[in-house]
DNA sequence: ACGGATCATTGAAAAAGTCAACGATTGTTT
DNA sequence: AAACAATCGTTGACTTTTTCAATGATCCGT
């Protein structure tokens, strides 16, 4: 690693016509921001993806580990590393699906719940610095966006 | 990743207060987009990181290896990856640095630039769909407020 | 000219992703 | 109701990607 990185840069090839793919935008801005929510989640023993499976465990919607692949864009055997990782931290647990008991919904445990109101602070608190080139307001609009252009 | 499945989900986990995540919210458009663009660029044998390579290469401004790193968010010895094989195909070749012999610019062939025309008009079209939940301004917006994101 | 830093490159190790198969369960067809 | 195909979570094998340290060549500051 660099001894001091605190400078930033301008890349001068950010000038060029490929500046301004969405492709290339995306992954250059998950890409530097993922390095850093690992970062700020690694106090407390999570990262970027394990946080996500936490949150929605702790979201009361009881999902299932089939949902959370969907969702989270995971293959199925990803999503039981993670959950047996968190698990296994006694932060969420398995529970049989209720109408189907092939399928295991994820719940947090009050550990779990606990753990996560910390790390989200920390998370929230890092992602505003991410975007501290934008204003609230362009901060909500990017985020209506990635939604928009998610589900419509 | 995820089933082969192109439906339009709308997943009744997009409610959860994570659903307006920013760190998830690039995750999962830059997921389902790569999935996109290096099926659309399969055509012209590129993917995603090959493209862009080939791109700043035929931009003129003549990157060195580790400008094109330190732009795609890449390790240099992966950029020596996707040169040698854009450059065993003739798309782009190795030039010595100008001002510095170490390094090494990435200047397209003829056959590279007729290469990425075709390729950049597929991808193009491919980004269009992508983004067609966003009208034409929506389109536009999310382009600057990313761009301003990453540099201000 | 010397010493430390940076460039491209290599190769090895670690991590992440992909994929097919399995038992258990569900829904569907006959 | 019995047979059948499909789905869920899980496992294990396999491939790809990422990460990292080491190297020779070259640059820069002193």
């Amino acid at each position: 690693m660099g001894p001091q990185s605190t400078e930033v840069e301008t890349p001068r090839l950010a000038a060029a016509k490929i500046g301004s793919d969405v492709g290339l935008l995306l992954a250059k801005l998950h890409a530097t921001g993922s390095l850093l929510n690992n970062k700020a989640l690694a106090d407390y023993g999570l990262r970027e993806r394990s946080f996500s499976v936490l949150t929605l465990a702790c979201s009361g919607l009881e999902p299932t580990q089939r949902e959370l692949a969907d969702f989270l864009s995971l293959d199925p055997s990803q999503v039981v590393s993670l959950v047996d990782d968190l698990e296994h931290r006694g932060l969420v647990k398995r529970a049989q699906g209720k109408q189907d008991r092939r399928a295991k919904i994820i719940v947090s445990t009050a550990e779990g719940r606990r753990i996560h109101n910390k790390a989200r602070a920390g998370l929230e608190e890092c992602e505003r610095t991410q975007l501290a080139a934008l204003s609230e307001e362009e901060n909500v609009q990017l985020r209506a966006l990635l939604k928009k252009a998610l589900w419509g």
